[in-house]
DNA sequence: TAGTGGTCTAGACCACTCC
DNA sequence: GAGTGGTCTAGACCACTAA
């Protein structure tokens, strides 16, 4: 691949390799370099940019320790590709059998065009009342429900949703979002609580009326953090176990 | 302070700077240097290993990004206090009036000298059936119960607790470990998870049986990663709230 | 002003991957 | 063997702190 444009005019007061930490950023975020892409060799990078190999260095390490590159000794260095499956499996233990983690089968139980709640709107950076899409979707391992999701999307950016069947949906949304709407989601905050569930959702988990769920919200966000989706996820508590290094 | 004794033999294949990195910690598990106290300048540590400055500014900075060191540029780098404070802080929220987050009033229930039951001997590296201290104890913020606490601590090292009267005790027991153990926490791994009030606990903290209330189970590692503590806190789901940071 | 960490350089050699 | 990242060096100068 060609050596990138001029790094842009960033402040001038800010050590270098922070700014060439911050060029990379923008190609990335421009998906001038996509996911599983090799980005240009470090000497090349130091050869675009005018400083030493070091400098460089200090800038992709910071863009490792961020999860945003992957390095491979003899390889090259490359964009990763988040890997959301993960933080599902992260929250939910299974009683699988095997052992195996699956992706959960899913279920899309409404679609429609609706408004922004405030709520919503407000994690979105929307104002409230804009129009909106919004999925009811249920997750399933085993044909055993495992979580119930409550998705928010602008309606302008994903209308392209809106001619698909959602019995076409597949499993996974997120790879819809790139394939029909041009949207790559690059990370999310996630906000942990829980709950007694209420009698509606306790139904559609096929639970006990009263019985603790964990709620997930979760705003997805592109590389350049501009919030894409809002997110409620609900699945039962004795399903839940997540893990924190204290320091 | 002066130079550290040199490197003991750890493994030479490894490179230089994850050799340094062991070294210094194993002199900070030593408590050869306290917490908040300055370990010497990066040219004295990289003369005493025999290294380059920069091999010992990479150690440092895995240390640092460890969360073990700090450094304050021009004046030196430190031994960090791990505060757990914030942890507490970082699961639950207060609706407290003044918004300032307070160290709660800890009230020990119960004190008794016990055998260490399956699991938590197994989380502590121990045999069932070890001599063990166990406390049981409620935290409250403004008179409210927040957190109800099931504490189980080795016998042997810990002994020096079952000389104190439990009311002089404190609100904080880390501190005590220190002052009268010999014992630094200086890590800790959670486990998150929530289930339904036990109609006993939820006596405790007064909730409605079968509320649901957050369980975090914590088991507190010293700086070499021993084993010293086995803690089960619950409270209620409703002033529980964490954020996690996915990519 | 002396001592600390923070940034940056220009090179060296090594380990690994791929052709 | 050519090209990649991984380690390591020995300096330089800057920014900040404290006496």
């Amino acid at each position: 691949m060609s050596p990138q444009p001029l790094a842009p005019e960033f402040d001038q007061r800010l050590p270098r390799y922070h700014r060439v930490r911050e060029a990379l950023s923008a190609e990335i975020a421009a998906r001038r370099w996509k996911p599983e892409e090799a980005i240009p060799s470090e000497a090349e990078i130091a050869e675009t940019h005018q400083v030493s190999i070091g400098t460089v260095r200090k800038a992709i390490d910071s863009l490792v320790a961020d999860g945003v590159l992957e390095r491979f000794q003899g390889k090259g260095t490359f964009v990763r590709r988040p890997d959301f499956q993960s933080s599902f499996f992260r929250f939910f233990r299974f009683a699988s059998a095997g052992g195996a983690a699956r992706v959960p089968v899913s279920r899309i139980l409404k679609r429609e065009e609706t408004t922004m709640t405030v709520v919503v709107a407000e994690a979105l950076g929307l104002k409230a009342g804009a129009p909106a899409i919004r999925f009811s979707r249920l997750r399933l391992i085993e044909d055993r429900p495992l979580v119930l999701e409550d998705i928010w999307l602008p309606h302008d950016r994903f209308k392209a949703l809106l001619t698909i069947d959602t019995r076409e949906f597949g499993d996974l949304l997120y790879p819809l979002y790139e394939q029909y709407c041009g949207v790559m989601v690059a990370s999310a905050q996630e906000t942990l609580s829980a709950e007694a569930v209420s009698a509606k959702n306790a139904r559609l988990l096929e639970l006990e009326a009263g019985e603790p769920v964990i709620v997930i919200e979760r705003v997805a966000l592109s590389a350049d953090r501009q919030p894409l989706e809002w997110r409620q996820s609900r699945g039962p508590a004795s399903e839940f176990r997540y893990q924190v290094e204290i320091r």
